[in-house]
DNA sequence: CTGAAAGCGCTAACAT
DNA sequence: ATGTTAGCGCTTTCAG
């Protein structure tokens, strides 16, 4: 395991002049800076990022928090992150916050704080002032995706909008009767995604003249088999059963679509079914979605974190960073037999 | 952003004691160590993980080499292994390696080799002699999940037998023309996983006198949409549809179903599916499935890394652990209707 | 039980 | 353009 030093002694030059070489910062002639390349690639040497890090303060690695990893959209956002920083040079030190409030302080207090990371970039998570103070007092940059919060620069969609629009699309078809199937509301991590969702729904339906009480939604886990044990519920009744579904995710529209075609339910002649996200796997299930790109969103968080960290070591006044990516539904649904 | 002195200073002690009042190395009266634990806690001190790192060679970092995040089965074991970790009070630094061979080469030999963890998890990557080597002679332990590498210790399940296992059950069950769908085969990163299941398959039709042409064998993306893209293509003609299909993982069994429920095909009338790996969404589509716990793998994962940080530091000879959990069918599939 | 001192491997002034 | 020197923040002998 050789250092520094070896390779400065088997290129004869100083510590120094062997680090300004390896490392591109100050001046080396080019006959010497080959020396050493060459001399550091016959022994195998690779910096010690510890030392570096001790020195410059730099550690070339993110912290990257996140509620959960197998679930599509937080798969795809870790994996657009990862993809950029590998790119950047960086490394990626992955922290799943669970709700749990003990683990959560420990994670931030503890893991975040040993001066490991050059940032954090926290996907759907609302950090608490105090997480945020703490990270502010320690100037390291933080980016938040999926949400809004004070004081950081965050990466979002309108979820209010997103809803209203698929809503929208589903009474431009001329739907009358539809539900709302969303996440569960007290689900403390999120940036109240499932709330806004809601509220994009109602605000559509109002706006249309429509129904939208409490008998119109309900909470389902985010997922396939929760989309799908709402479904089943919902659907078992022809009476009561809408002509419409907005869902609060891609995931639970898709188990809602599984529920519907086992109890021989037409999609989409006698239930249309729409959902946010873009998931993959939204055509083949035949599901119309608004699409977003999670992946993208890892990226640009990644991008931010850069600029911050390139931009204002110090702390500067926060931004607000709309998402900027169009948002398009994609897929079609026709108009329902029955209203 | 307190150092250790600082804390000395406060708590009226030289930074050794407060060092050892602080990592519990060494003696230090009860009276002192609380003096000094409560200075660190009204300071907000937490240890630089680079100085100390520096110091003793430990990093209390694990990296964790991975294919892909997205995928369902890397994620469970992705989770399992976070939570381990975690709990053990290891960060855990993440690398996805792509196929590409300069990539690869510049994880192995950069990123991994900069001091930044004390040992390696590759999951469902088949490492080469020479990654191997590199990681061996920093004496770094490497773990591997999901398949087998001479001179590194490993834990999988048997494939081969895995795959002839829900043969047989199909074969039990009365079928004759059983068709399997796997994953490509040179798909170069992982441990032959999918030559291996098809090779199960093959041996338990051979056993039975059964047909395992290569008329009955496909090979399709390992995912939902590969599997119904599959599944659309060999299904569609009555004629030479088979009755029943071995998938090579859960998704691919889920993509197929879809696949014949949108052609019509009752399943398992007409057609049986059965799949490894025991996804969770496997009830929600009457998957017959051969139940593994991939999260349960990434916890054993980490306690055999554990196992080796502690007890071998120095190289020793490397053990085989073969997957120890029992492997159940589960779901069921009726007898078909027509051999 | 506690303190003084050395040094982990590197970088960044400061000289030359 | 290169070398010398002084730490970065911590742990760990070695004394006491």
């Amino acid at each position: 395991m050789s250092a520094l030093s070896d390779v400065a002694r088997l290129a004869e030059v100083s510590k120094a002049t062997a680090s300004r070489a390896l490392s591109g910062n100050g001046y080396v002639s080019e006959e010497t800076r080959n020396r050493v390349v060459s001399a550091a690639a016959t022994m195998g040497y690779v910096v010690s990022s510890n030392a570096s890090s001790l020195v410059t303060g730099s550690t070339k690695n993110i912290g990257v928090v996140i509620p959960h990893i197998n679930r599509w959209y937080f798969g795809e956002v870790l994996e657009g992150i990862e993809t950029s920083l590998i790119a950047e040079g960086y490394d990626l030190t992955l922290y799943r916050l669970s709700a749990d409030a003990t683990e959560r302080r420990r994670v931030a207090e503890y893991f975040l704080v040993r001066k490991r990371v050059d940032a954090v970039i926290a996907v759907g998570i609302e950090l608490t002032a105090h997480e945020i103070g703490l990270l502010h007092s320690l100037a390291k940059p933080i980016i938040g995706i999926g949400g809004q919060v004070d004081g950081i620069a965050t990466l979002s969609i309108d979820d209010v909008a997103a809803a209203a629009l698929v809503t929208d699309h589903l009474i431009s078809l001329g739907h009358a009767r539809i539900m709302h199937i969303g996440g569960f509301l007290e689900d403390e991590m999120d940036f109240r995604v499932h709330s806004q969702r809601l509220a994009g729904y109602r605000q559509a339906m109002n706006l249309a003249g429509l129904p939208c009480g409490d008998e119109l939604f309900r909470e389902a886990e985010v997922s396939m088999p929760g989309g799908y044990a709402a479904g089943l519920a919902i659907l078992a009744d022809p009476r009561t059963r809408p002509s419409a579904i907005v869902a609060g995710s891609d995931e639970v529209a898709i188990g809602i679509i599984v529920a519907a075609r086992q109890l021989g339910i037409q999609i989409p002649a006698q239930l249309s079914v729409v959902g946010i996200d873009g998931h993959d796997l939204a055509p083949m299930f035949g599901l119309t979605t608004l699409a977003q790109n999670p992946k993208m969103q890892g990226t640009m968080a990644v991008n931010l974190a850069m600029d911050e960290l390139v931009e204002r070591p110090d702390r500067s006044p926060p931004t607000w960073h709309a998402y900027p990516m169009s948002l398009e539904v994609r897929g079609s649904t026709t108009a329902p037999s029955a209203g």
